[in-house]
DNA sequence: TCTTATTGTCTCAGTTTGTGACAATAGTAG
DNA sequence: CTACTATTGTCACAAACTGAGACAATAAGA
């Protein structure tokens, strides 16, 4: 791992929602050795901008480049200070946390971002720290640490409470869909059934879809339009 | 000024709003013989939540100790950081910025809040290192340092959008106000002429409002009613 | 050709919102 | 004491929006 200076104390967390199966849910990262599970997160760089550290920790978790990002609160109780959860965290990968890793057991304040991705774009890839990086359906999320359940439940808040006003639900879907996933996203995010009469009559009117042709999904019905996003 | 022992790298910015007049004001600070106006601020104690440190420098300039407060956004672009600005702030106030010092000429990124009060309820003071600490309407600034004005633009962003949302209107008031004078604040925010009908109408069905006695301004008309949030 | 599941659209009732009307004041002016 | 004015609380009516169901139009299999 090639040494870059960080700024110290100053983490962010991200929480990267992807929509499959029927089920939203987040990247998390299991750590080599230890049976921890957190959110993918990171360090700025000394000259970086904040926003730029957060997508390039996208980036090297997903590959992709042009992602929806969102920040939604900024985490700093101090009862956030655990170091020992770090020092573990080092030691099962047999780093010893002597000058060049002292920093990393300070206190550390975090900026919570929250993505939103295409399920299909991706094959997420662990960092040097962790065994895996999988999708979790938000409702069986393994034991995380810190306050991370926290930034999670934050995160799919803010989620709902911007769903509406940003029409956001497109970008975790392909490009082109039809308006049944589309519905079904929604109503992933809320948590709740919604009508389907009422649902496609709001989206239409809404005036941010292109209908495309039918979409022929091989079952004994009539076929959907595909729709994107204008 | 006992030196205290503060997170490096991290500070906090808080837009004060208030409402006189007519108009949305804020509290704006102007340092000792540099011209420079900016938006209170300050910094993190090494124990402290972050949260904790925002309504201590709040308490401090206004004297106030529950105060509606909300943190809206983390500004970390690299562009910030200008250590100039706060060299001249510290030279016209004849510290020179050796050990002690030093750390406020770094890199920070800032925690940014909106804060609701009661105009009335205070008298502004100003830090060690400032002349005056005033009232300014959001639409006269002086010319702030930094990224400040823009700070105060996502301010009064945040705030529109919440005002439906979290009906905060409110704690811009004494505790008990005229249905005409919650409108004059929603007005104020939003920038916008609003229907009285239309709006009384909606205050009164969301049913968050307790109905006081009448309030005589000894104007000659009917006297209107006096309200308070439940 | 018949059957089934799903879709796009329409209808109708119920609710909410925009807009103006209007009577009821609380003072002031005669 | 009576007219007059400005503002308030409330109502009335139309327009817009939403919930809920109805229904014809498919696409494929039996």
């Amino acid at each position: 791992m090639p040494q870059t200076a960080y700024l110290p104390h100053i983490a962010y967390d991200s929480v990267i929602f992807g929509f499959s199966e029927g089920d939203l849910k987040i990247l998390i990262m299991e750590y080599h050795n230890t049976g921890l599970f957190a959110l993918p997160g990171g360090f700025v760089q000394l000259q970086e901008n904040l926003n730029d550290a957060v997508l390039r920790g996208l980036n090297e978790r997903t590959g992709l480049t042009d992602i929806y990002l969102e920040q939604f609160y900024t985490f700093g109780d101090f009862s956030r200070f655990d170091p020992e959860v770090m020092r573990t965290l080092l030691e099962a990968n047999g780093i010893i946390p002597d000058e060049e890793y002292r920093w990393m057991l300070d206190r550390f304040i975090s900026v919570a971002y929250y993505a939103l991705i295409n399920y299909e774009d991706v094959t997420p890839k662990p960092d040097a720290l962790s065994d895996s990086c999988e999708w979790y359906p938000v409702n069986e999320l393994p034991q995380l640490i810190l306050d991370h359940q926290h930034i999670v439940e934050k995160a799919i808040q803010t989620l709902r409470d911007n769903l509406d006003r940003k029409l956001v639900g497109g970008n975790l879907l392909p490009r082109k869909f039809t308006m049944n996933e589309l519905q079904n996203v929604y109503e992933a995010i809320l948590g709740t059934k919604l009508r389907r009469t009422t649902f496609q009559r709001k989206m239409l009117a809404a005036d941010v879809l292109t209908r495309h042709e039918k979409h022929f999904s091989g079952k004994a019905h009539m076929a959907p339009y595909l729709y994107s996003f204008k």
